[in-house]
DNA sequence: AACCTAAGAATTGTCGACAACTTATGACTT
DNA sequence: AAGTCATAAGTTGTCGACAATTCTTAGGTT
């Protein structure tokens, strides 16, 4: 008896949770902050016998991180981590500037007021960690405030492309490349003004912030990249 | 001996064909194209025996399909073809205004000349089959355009985006929502300006006409499932 | 020494069987 | 009759073994 949460008789409270997911999550967050490295080998075996789940599970779980595009495979040959290359980042940021101009005219136009002031709010607590210059919550705080947004474009097509795919590739990259967080106190100032253009409904606005805002962050990678 | 295509030494021809891609290729073709419908559920059993090949080559097709967003998957429920709404086609459009409109801005910078005369000349010979009325060819003549701009974006990101995934997922949607073709005649006149703004190197402009491009073929969707 | 060849080792692809879970069936209670 | 519960049947998840392919290495040839 694995399933545990279960309501008295209708639908489980939480979905079914296979080895196979385990395995999975906890391969992404070791590749997406580093622990296995760009360019690294996914033996099989290896880890089979490191996690205790036959080479099944792995596979399944190895699937899926293709499908993230974070690992590649070739046929009878293995999966590696994908090697991350500069123009790679480059690349993802322009995906990203088109996508997330998109959510945010989308935001802009199809938010609930009650996700708009939940945003706001989220601003405010961010507001004094900008003063206390916690860099590891303003981390987490840019992608939670980027992740609203996503959310709230109420496009699932879009919602599954950034979440499921393209942020943690961003973040592995990140990671990789030793580039730190995001450019702090000047992007609080940029999402204020995304957020008040969502506020005023002003999608065309939302949009173009959005992707100045991204395009910022890219000038700002390429020139750590290149000095 | 299974892979016969190799060079007498080195690097071999074609990449390894395995039976799990054999199985991917013949399912996503058949989802793609309606032989299995929308909402349908492929059984493990059932298609192992089918095909002739054991559960866990259908499992790694079907993971495949789960990547392409084609398929979904319950934990030890199943997995079912997407189902399909109109309102999740519009939500697709709204991502390709988005994408290949940044597609086609890249490519009024990145394409080589060689590929913008290869795409000038497409054009011509699509000019012959608009004026016989090919409708079929005309398909796979839209087809081919919007590819090769995304191909010349040169942007691999992009080029994995939209080649692997959310074409597949428009042909099956207009497929299954028995959408007919693109707008023939006036789709024409639209790729032909687009071709002009990229042999221009007009960035810009290449960006807004294919959004418009796309915008009007997604409003005349809406118009034609919300009559 | 460099290069090709062939056997051996190691890895991935495929298979069939069993375990765990979900759904369908039917008896039992109220 | 409706609902609940237990059992049965069917499906998916996981496993270990074998087959097919690739990589390694030792040997021989020029």
């Amino acid at each position: 008896m694995t399933q545990l949460a279960k309501k008295s008789k209708g639908t489980p409270v939480v979905e079914a949770v296979t080895s196979a997911d385990k395995t999975f999550i906890t391969l992404r967050t070791d590749i997406v902050e580093g622990r296995i490295l760009a360019g690294a080998k996914l033996s099989e075996a290896e880890l089979s016998t490191k996690y205790g789940v036959s080479r099944a599970v792995i596979r399944e779980a190895i699937s899926r991180l293709m499908a993230c595009h974070l690992v590649e495979r070739k046929a009878n040959v293995g999966a590696r981590v994908v090697t991350l290359s500069p123009e790679g980042l480059i690349e993802l940021y322009q995906v990203r500037e088109s996508l997330e101009g998109m959510a945010a005219r989308l935001a802009a136009q199809n938010m609930t007021s009650e996700q708009i002031t939940d945003l706001q709010s989220l601003l405010d607590v961010h507001a004094q960690g900008v003063k206390d210059s916690q860099s590891y919550y303003q981390e987490a705080g840019d992608v939670d405030f980027h992740y609203r947004i996503i959310i709230g474009s109420h496009n699932s097509q879009l919602i599954t492309l950034l979440t499921e795919g393209i942020y943690h590739l961003v973040r592995m990259y990140r990671v990789q490349l030793g580039m730190a967080g995001p450019r702090v106190t000047t992007a609080f100032a940029e999402h204020q003004h995304i957020a008040q253009a969502i506020a005023n409904r002003d999608a065309e606005l939302a949009e173009i912030l959005m992707r100045r805002h991204i395009t910022y962050s890219r000038q700002n990678i390429e020139h750590k990249l290149k000095p």
